[in-house]
DNA sequence: AGCACGCCGACT
DNA sequence: GTCGGCGTGCTC
């Protein structure tokens, strides 16, 4: 017996490792690996894969086990690409979670995970035959084209041959000659991080004695005096500190040029070599002791601590300029004295410099940033330090896909302008939000979360004050005592009717303006509209020319003379008359930051305005620049849009106007009016936050509409109160939960019927929960067609069962041939 | 998601 | 007659 059972062990105790692949699939895929490599392989790190026919992917290991699988022969692994994992444990179960609330697969929390340059990939090489003799006769033109080509270089990628043909002929060449088998292709794996090298120099040691030296100077070098002062900066150099002389440093110090280095090297006088380095300068070591609280910030901070005794999550509701980065600061420093990490969670376009410099001021280099602007190389640098847990990554201050960094020991998560709607990714799946990620993520690691806003989110307050799910702090003075800036409200209705109107600017915009410039005060102009007259329309036949791909009218940008679409980035030249009725009347309607610009200068013809919206933005720096010049007062008036309102800090603005409330409040959306809330009283915390008393104008043809009453009251509890009421009454969150599901396809009348079927059958189970379908306000975007269903899910209903039931409905929708190539987007918490 | 295999229209 | 369109099915 004890025999059978070791025989029969030993032909089948073979090892497998499950791994997670980087693309939509619900399943892991299993590979038989060696005994060797199962031990040294551990869940969390990097294999190379062969997939399908030709496809070589970088798979996460996820399990090791012994379970041969029954349906089919597990293939071998190509390599292990890590020496031990690049994701923890912990990162695991979050992507498990992730995958598990926001109904997409561990594959798509891996790829949001990863910074890209972790995925390896895999190319198609092109090499010639050798074994083949190859008659010139038997080939075309073209098929002799690419072999010449391979001649010169042994291996080529297909890409590199698109020079020589046109892309439509190339393929079907290479097919030919691969079916002659003239040339073959294989996959060629790279990685993309490089680290990044940079070139020293040093004096070889040949010149290390005086007389040798005296030598070179005065002989070998007599006649190149450059050569000669290039040497002795060496010295000064390395007489001044014992760090390698970078070839930049030389250059800079000589004033020499690369070419004389170049000579030194090649007599042998100087030896070049390469060491890696970061790309993430390494900041200054130095910090400053943080500031003293106000009474008002000690409260605060006091009751923050006594409300991590018995909740995970504490609200910190500040008005602007309340200080709550100086109260980050204390918290931060306590977490660091208990040797563990902090996360800071920014929305990404407020992720400035400005923070950055205000943060290191603190923490020197304890800091790491990491955001989408960063390079590749950069993010797997930042990935590597919070790995290793080295002191750079004490804090990291990131946006949203800092949450997935492999954070070993994490103390405490701050979110900053908690209720920002960008902290929800909207598309490719995972559509995660990363305040309720953090959350999670913060209770993985027993941590603390603080959610930090001047208006929070209505479901973040209504979790901290109705349910007390979460602790509750405010700050309601502002720093020095600065009054909240004073607000009022200006009726376009019935300045047009008065005659009170230039343009777009009433009477008492411009006399403030007037007012404001005066006294050398900068003035801050939102307007919630990029382009500068979106819409254009004939005024004879009302005609207004729309996008061939998707259902919107295109938008006039004067700064090119183009009509474009925002959608799809379709774009074509300014008509001069009409399209439809040939008359040269085209006009346009509404109207942009472009156009608030034009009429400032135009009002204000000595003022130095500058513009701020997506498209003056960019560039790399080009955010940074604007913002630096406006603090410097190069600039008087600043008209911008959405991203004028993030955590940016002017000084010197007395005036901020509005240029038009109503589009914000019109937006059909449940949330419009609780976002117009926010977005208002934001621009108008950029009032005055010095000594004296701010002033804000909203325009609006509106006046009376609560949300502006409130805005302009200040009265954040009302605001909720009365948001509250419309959730319970029309089933929205907080009181109810939502889940999307988005139809996609480009044939109107499938999506139409899919929609129908996918509804009914959830009606079946949900009831009067369902909602739609129903397109959406553009229901065609790249010339595909979506039709949306909304299902609420009342408090008691449990969302588990709920998702179950959903994905059970998808199955067997897609399971119907004629709604297979459906495209089905599911999107939980669609807000 | 890719990618290959397989079956019907507009071109040399 | 071929090239190429995208429907269908599979990937350990």
């Amino acid at each position: 017996m004890v025999f059978l059972w070791k025989h029969f062990t030993f032909e089948s105790m073979q090892d497998f490792i499950d791994v997670i692949l980087p693309i939509p699939l619900e399943k892991l895929f299993t590979y038989h690996i060696t005994k060797a490599e199962s031990d040294f392989l551990k869940p969390g790190m990097r294999v190379a894969v062969p997939f399908g026919k030709k496809k070589i992917y970088t798979a996460i290991v996820y399990d090791i086990h012994q379970k041969t699988p029954e349906a089919y022969d597990a293939k071998d692994i190509h390599q292990i690409l890590d020496e031990k994992p690049i994701v923890t444990q912990q990162q695991l179960k979050l992507w498990e979670w992730i995958a598990s609330y926001y109904m997409c697969t561990l594959g798509d929390a891996m790829r949001a995970a990863l910074p890209s340059a972790f995925l390896l990939e895999s190319e198609t090489n092109i090499s010639l035959n050798n074994e083949r003799q190859i008659n010139d006769d038997d080939l075309t033109d073209d098929e002799f084209l690419v072999l010449e080509a391979l001649e010169h270089q042994s291996t080529l990628k297909v890409e590199d041959l698109s020079g020589f043909l046109s892309q439509k002929k190339l393929l079907s060449v290479i097919k030919q000659l691969l079916e002659k088998q003239i040339i073959s292709l294989h996959e060629e794996l790279y990685a993309k991080y490089k680290p990044k090298l940079l070139r020293y120099v040093k004096l070889n040691d040949q010149y290390a004695t005086e007389p040798a030296l005296e030598d070179l100077l005065d002989n070998i070098l007599k006649r190149a005096a450059k050569q000669q002062k290039i040497i002795l900066s060496y010295f000064t150099l390395s007489s001044q500190s014992k760090k390698p002389i970078k070839v930049s440093e030389l250059l800079e110090k000589s004033q020499g040029t690369s070419a004389q280095i170049r000579a030194l090297i090649t007599k042998g006088i100087l030896e070049e070599y390469y060491l890696q380095t970061d790309r993430i300068a390494p900041k200054s070591s130095e910090k400053s002791a943080s500031k003293v609280l106000n009474e008002y910030q000690t409260k605060a901070l006091d009751e923050i601590s006594k409300h991590n005794e018995n909740h995970n999550v504490t609200l910190l509701k500040g008005v602007t300029s309340s200080g709550k980065t100086e109260i980050y600061v204390k918290l931060i420093e306590d977490i660091l004295k208990s040797g563990k990490q902090v996360l800071y969670l920014v929305p990404e376009i407020a992720l400035t410099s400005q923070l950055v410099q205000r943060l290191e001021v603190y923490f020197g280099d304890n800091i790491s940033v990491y955001h989408s602007r960063y390079s590749l190389n950069e993010r797997v640098e930042v990935w590597n330090h919070v790995l290793e847990g080295t002191s750079r990554s004490k804090i990291v201050l990131g946006a949203r896909s800092s949450i997935f960094l492999p954070f070993k020991n994490l103390g405490l998560i701050i979110v900053d302008e908690e209720h920002e709607t960008s902290y929800k990714q909207f598309d490719p799946a995972p559509r995660y939000h990363a305040r309720d990620t953090a959350i999670v993520l913060a209770n993985h690691f027993n941590a603390k979360t603080l959610l930090g806003s001047a208006t929070p989110s209505v479901e973040s307050y209504h979790n901290a004050v109705q349910l007390e799910k979460y602790g509750m702090v405010e700050l309601t003075r502002r720093f020095n005592n600065v009054l909240m800036p004073e607000i009022e409200l200006v009726d376009l209705k019935d300045k047009h009717k008065r005659k009170r109107m230039k343009g777009h600017f009433s009477d008492r915009l411009i006399e403030e303006m007037t007012e404001a410039l005066d006294q050398k005060s900068q003035i801050i102009l939102f307007q919630n509209r990029r382009g500068f007259s979106p819409i254009v329309e004939c005024q004879t036949c009302g005609y207004s020319p729309q996008c061939p791909n998707c259902d919107v009218s295109l938008t006039f940008h004067q700064y090119k003379e183009q009509l474009r679409c925002h959608y799809c980035g379709y774009h074509m030249a300014m008509q001069v008359a009409c399209n439809a009725c040939g008359s040269p009347t085209l006009d346009s309607k509404g109207f942009g930051t472009e156009q608030v610009e034009e009429e400032v200068k135009a009002l204000f013809p000595d003022t130095k305005v500058a513009r701020m919206d997506l498209d003056t933005t960019r560039g790399k720096y080009s955010y940074e620049k604007i913002i630096t010049s406006f603090v410097q007062g190069e600039i008087e008036v600043l008209v911008g849009t959405q991203m004028l309102t993030k955590g940016l800090d002017f000084r010197n603005v007395k005036l901020v106007g509005i240029m038009n409330a109503d589009n914000l409040l019109n937006f059909p959306d449940f949330r419009a009016h609780e976002r117009s809330y926010h977005l208002l009283q934001q621009v108008a915390g950029r009032a005055g936050r010095t000594d004296e008393r701010g002033k804000v104008l909203i325009q609006t043809y509106n006046p009376y509409h609560e949300i502006l009453k409130q805005v302009a009251s200040n009265d954040y509890e009302s605001m909720f109160k009365d948001q509250m009421e419309d959730r319970y009454q029309y089933k929205y969150p907080p009181v109810y939960r939502l889940i999307k599901i988005t139809l996609k396809h480009k044939d109107y009348n499938k999506v139409n019927t899919g929609a129908d079927w996918f509804a009914r059958s959830l009606k079946q189970i949900f009831q009067g929960h369902v909602l739609g379908p129903e397109f959406p306000p553009i229901a065609r975007i790249r010339n595909q067609y979506n039709k949306n269903i909304l299902i609420k899910i009342p408090e008691k209903q449990s969302l588990r069962k709920t998702k179950e039931a959903i994905l059970k409905i998808k199955n067997s929708f897609l399971s119907i041939k004629e709604f297979r190539p459906i495209r089905v987007i599911l999107n939980v918490d669609n807000y």
